[in-house]
DNA sequence: ATAAAGTGAGTGAGCGTTCACTTTCGATAA
DNA sequence: TTATCGAAAGTGAACGCTCACTCACTTTAT
């Protein structure tokens, strides 16, 4: 009985291979990419991947649970202050803007990757939902808390409009990736932040 | 010389192609649809096809030239009215809106397996940039004919605005195709519209 | 020493594309 | 009108290639 290294080691070469699986997914797309991509990328023999993944749909649903399913964790993280509102709504909306341009420009390829790949594959499609849900929740609840302390307008529904500012963001994020020409980013983040505002604001 | 049936033949065969061709892909998704799959479900032989196409990819281009290509025309025809500019922009909104649920559905899933392939096909991606700009170019000129008639506020990008109406206009048709659980269309719909006139009503 | 980790040629299936062949049908001649 | 011809339309087996996955074997680290 003697494995080469238990546990962390095991866990650095699966990461190792989720890492190459990446840059070949977002690179050639899922179906285009092959197995010998992956590994060669990885620094390992075609072989040694299936000690790790029973098949490439797998390293696919794995990456789609790993980088995408967490999102809503990584977002909420990252978005929650004490104070206002406004304030709140603001950092959601700057988030999104920021993933696209510097923060995760990976993360946004490999969205569309996979929704394109979840149409065929019902685990990745049930990754993408997670995701989703979990980030509709969030930006709900944001928004419940802003007009419970009577910021908002009393009337907005908070699941419809989180759906919405999700969709708007995916949407240019899908845009973004295949770079539409004309998409400039700041002007319409501040459009899409006034127009939100415009909205939510209680006036009597 | 004789040809079968020269003109009018050659171009419903051809036709019967792509709509065979457009089932294939939305069902399966590009890489995965066989020319044989094509083939079978045109009626015809696999030898057949090359008659009417060179490749694979150009079945997939001529596709989205035809069906994606002129959905700005089309959405100008059905959407331009005399009247009043926010009549004007609930015309657009509804569109977009009801293309989904019962007017296009297969273009809505065409357009996600485009993008996909997009990243890789610089023509499909030319196919999808003409879509998006014909879009951005009519609905910012709806908007800034508002603004000059005084409707709507003046100082409103209308570009940045139109490019914001389409990505989540996408971005919906996007997660509607994945069909994510908890959308409700009739409600973003209606939430997005307020959104939108809270936006650009012009007070004083 | 031993069991796990890693190797990579081999396997078999699938698919885009071709091409020698057959069928179809309008044009022409009888 | 009818027989015949020829070129275009259509066929599908075959080709060449790619790729996911396997497995008998080697290497590694305890």
């Amino acid at each position: 009985m003697s494995p080469r290294v238990s546990a962390q080691h095991k866990q650095q070469r699966r990461q190792a291979i989720l890492d190459a699986a990446l840059d070949v997914f977002i690179g050639k797309g899922y179906q285009v990419a092959t197995i010998d991509d992956i590994a060669t990328r990885a620094g390992l023999s075609v072989g040694a991947i299936y000690r790790y993944f029973r098949n490439k749909s797998e390293i696919m649903v794995s990456l789609v649970a790993e980088r995408l399913g967490r999102t809503p964790e990584i977002f909420a993280r990252l978005t929650q202050s004490s104070g206002d509102p406004w304030e709140r709504l603001d950092k959601c909306i700057d988030l999104f803007a920021r993933s696209l341009r510097v923060r995760h420009p990976v993360t946004t390829r490999l969205l569309l990757v996979a929704l394109s790949e979840a149409v065929q594959d019902g685990e990745v499609r049930q990754g993408l939902h997670r995701r989703f849900q979990g980030l509709v929740d969030y930006l709900a609840g944001v928004i419940r808390d802003g007009i419970a302390q009577g910021a908002f307008r009393p009337d907005a529904d908070p699941v419809a409009l989180a759906c919405l500012l999700l969709c708007t963001a995916d949407g240019v994020a899908v845009s973004w990736v295949i770079d539409a020409p004309e998409i400039d980013l700041g002007a319409m983040r501040t459009c899409f932040r006034n127009m939100v505002r415009a909205y939510l604001m209680n006036r009597e």
